[in-house]
DNA sequence: TCTGGGGTCCTAGGACCC
DNA sequence: TCTGGGGTCCTAGGACCC
């Protein structure tokens, strides 16, 4: 069914990992903090400070090393089990403000303000950043307006205002608004559509507001046409309040260092299979499509750059760790070459369905399924309970050289009572 | 020396059919 | 010798998002 409401806010947490570090260290509010992905590779969450500094979203590490060091930047590498334990706690505080609610990411949400008074819409907004600060910690930006596009480009806007909230419903300045936000950064323009606008004359939000259906129909494609209508106030991208179960799911990791061996490589995609296996689980699915892949790293030019992956479909749909490693290494023989300094290597499961979904083709005959599904249960259980990993099977290693470097940790662990934050009443 | 990871959606083009 | 055209379905890869 589609259903538009014509009044849409984007709650977006400002520098979300950030925020969730300083909840457990108060000493680096207002100081420039950055968090890195794995391997401590770039850089994917900066504080405003650091963002004055010039570090720049997405960057290499390495890159900004000297900046971060003569400014006395904090880093972080990520935490994603805290950082996901925090998005649950905003998205639980958010949904008292809305029946309607699209949790969009991990830091942000489309809410269905149609029941609010035009009149009422700022005040609210101002208590729903208030309550989600009192609550979790986190601070918040809103952006309201007719379409999810201009929710997102108000939103934009609201990051660089102190009251934190910009309404487009009841402005009468939407045109120079959208005038302020560069064609790149309005939602749905990625860099091929930027270098094409761009080329074309259109340099900003308002400018692709002003051109024709018929141009941007005949030039790019439906979401380019789309993005377009919303920015029109018309809506063609609707609220999605009820999330479905995902339909792939993918593991895949940079080694800390160079690996070469076909058995680190088999070691380090067993630990990715058996991860991507008990997520699906969790999930009560199955997986009829295995794909894998290896690669050497693109940005060394002096060598030979190597990437390849193969895709198998399996005889039967299944959840089953053991077979799907026993599969998932086949593939990866059939497509490891000698030679190589591999960088990187996953695995995606795709095709996935919910488990009662017809499960065995003609002539199967699995006898020990049950036998197998309470070892599956058995494991997850254990692992949730102990730890990840506390059960693993052999392939996965233990020594585990290939794995990421993290030395950034903050180690935080929301389940842990030892990292509770103190509070001192006088 | 050092460049993330996990998703969704769209489309062009091939295979196949009549 | 001359060798159609239109429809559907599927998939790999690209573009985009955070």
């Amino acid at each position: 069914m589609l259903y538009n409401k014509n009044k849409i806010a984007l709650v977006d947490c400002n520098s979300f990992y950030v925020s969730c570090e300083r909840l457990f260290n108060p000493s680096i509010a207002k100081k420039p903090v950055v968090v890195l992905s794995s391997n401590d590779g770039c850089v994917i969450s900066r504080s405003t400070e650091a963002k004055i500094l010039g570090i720049k979203m997405g960057e290499p590490y390495f890159k900004v090393k000297k900046i971060v060091k003569e400014n006395n930047v904090k880093t972080f590498s990520t935490n994603f089990a805290l950082y996901g334990d925090m998005s649950r706690r905003v998205m639980e505080t958010l949904k008292q403000f809305s029946p309607q609610m699209e949790i969009y990411s991990i830091d942000e949400a489309f809410l269905d303000l149609s029941s609010i008074k035009d009149e009422d819409l700022l005040e609210h907004s101002y208590k729903i950043r208030k309550t989600i600060l009192k609550w979790t910690g986190i601070p918040t930006s809103i952006g309201i307006a007719k379409t999810k596009t201009l929710s997102k480009a108000a939103n934009f806007i609201a990051k660089k205002e102190k009251s934190g909230v910009i309404d487009l419903i009841n402005s009468k300045q939407i045109d120079k608004l959208l005038s302020r936000i560069e064609i790149n950064n309005v939602w749905g323009v990625g860099r091929q559509l930027t270098k094409f606008y761009i080329k074309n004359g259109i340099n900003t939000a308002y400018d692709l507001k002003k051109m024709h259906n018929g141009w941007i129909k005949k030039n790019t494609n439906v979401l380019g046409s789309r993005t377009a209508m919303e920015l029109k106030g018309i809506p063609c991208v609707s609220l999605e309040p009820h999330q479905d179960k995902r339909e792939s799911c993918s593991v895949s990791r940079s080694f800390g260092r160079k690996v070469t061996k076909l058995e680190e490589l088999s070691e380090a995609l067993t630990t990715h299979c058996l991860n991507a296996a008990e997520k699906i689980r969790l999930d009560k699915q199955t997986v009829k499509k295995i794909t894998v892949f290896i690669r050497t790293s693109p940005f060394q030019n002096n060598r030979n750059y190597y990437a390849n992956s193969k895709s198998i479909e399996l005889p039967i749909r299944t959840n089953d760790s053991i077979i799907l490693v026993k599969k998932t290494l086949n593939i990866l023989e059939s497509i490891y070459q000698k030679g190589h300094q591999y960088q990187k290597t996953g695995i995606v499961f795709s095709d996935l369905k919910d488990v009662d979904v017809y499960n065995t083709n003609l002539f199967s005959k699995i006898n020990n399924e049950e036998k197998r599904t309470k070892l599956m249960k058995a494991i997850d259980y254990t692992n949730i309970k102990y730890g990840r990993h506390a059960l693993s099977i052999a392939q996965a290693g233990v020594k585990k050289i290939w794995n990421v470097k993290k030395k950034h940790s903050s180690k935080i662990d929301t389940a842990c009572f030892q990292f509770l934050p103190t509070v001192r009443t006088t």
